[in-house]
DNA sequence: CTTGAGCCCGTACCGCGGTACGGAAGGTAA
DNA sequence: TTACCTTCCGTACCGCGGTACGGGCTCAAG
């Protein structure tokens, strides 16, 4: 039976690089095993599993922060907190879906004017880029925290 | 009539910060004024045309690269090409329209069984994320040039 | 015992789009 | 003239999720 391994061969069996483990145990993710006074450290076998829970937990959207507290909560065994976490995560999904469609519909609505366009002036793109037109993009209000444009530079 | 204005102004005129405006010379964006041999530098008025032409472009979804190819495509009147490029851009955004949907999906119907877990074991969606069950996501194919896990490591 | 693969550790770097800082030179109003 | 504000310029830093590197140490096979 397998009672312990080299890093490498965790980071291999889990399908990630030794630095990404190295990583992961700076930023709290994973428990670095102590140091043998001689010797190399040693990982005990669930250590593929964190990373395989970190890794599809990346894949539902959630930041390394989210899942240190994501392994938090699977500890205390709460999923009423857990669930609260997918909701969150849900709408900001969400609401990233509504940005881009926004911007699917200005685009597309810019490329189909370029199709159509009467043997006339220029580019419909260009000339909306260039001047101040209403096909603007109602300007998404999420996700960055939106600290643009000037926060009272002075210090 | 205003024939030109300092950085600042100009800065101030367009919405963005004094910064920004050196960050967009050094760039490639925005053309940097000779510095006269004794004084500051002077910009034109269309700088600030210029400094919005950008902020519309990067609200559509595009990088500050490809903001100096449309800068060029607007000069040479390449409308066909601004309109391959506007295309390229929708796809992407589709794709990612696609891939937020799917995850939408998914953490969707993991909320929606922990609301509905009959009194049995543990948190669905810890469980989802612990053990490797149907339920994964069919991993985004697009975007990040997908240079994951191990591009050979070794100089 | 020697060789070479693998580990340890700190630090720097990637892309992206800027922001922040520090010191010196220039500009402007009282 | 004095004070204060801008500008100039280079460089460093932000978040995010890692990747890369260099020099030294350890370990196992031959």
């Amino acid at each position: 039976m397998i009672e312990s391994m080299s890093i490498g061969v965790a980071a291999r069996e889990a399908g990630v690089g030794v630095e990404t483990i190295r990583f992961y145990q700076r930023r709290g993710l994973i428990d670095e095993p102590a140091k043998p006074f001689r010797g190399v450290r040693r990982y005990p076998p669930d250590v593929v599993n964190r990373i395989r829970f970190i890794k599809r937990a990346q894949v539902l959207g959630f930041s390394l922060d989210e899942i240190v507290v994501l392994q938090r909560l699977e500890l205390a065994g709460a999923c009423a907190e857990t669930r609260d976490l997918a909701i969150a995560k849900l709408e900001i999904i969400e609401s990233k879906i509504s940005d881009l469609s926004r911007l699917r519909d200005s685009l597309a609505s810019l490329v189909s004017r370029c199709d159509q366009e009467g043997s006339d002036a220029g580019c419909p793109i260009i000339e909306s880029l260039a001047k101040d037109e209403q096909t603007q993009v109602p300007e998404r209000a999420t996700d960055p925290p939106s600290r643009r444009r000037r926060p009272t530079r002075g210090r």
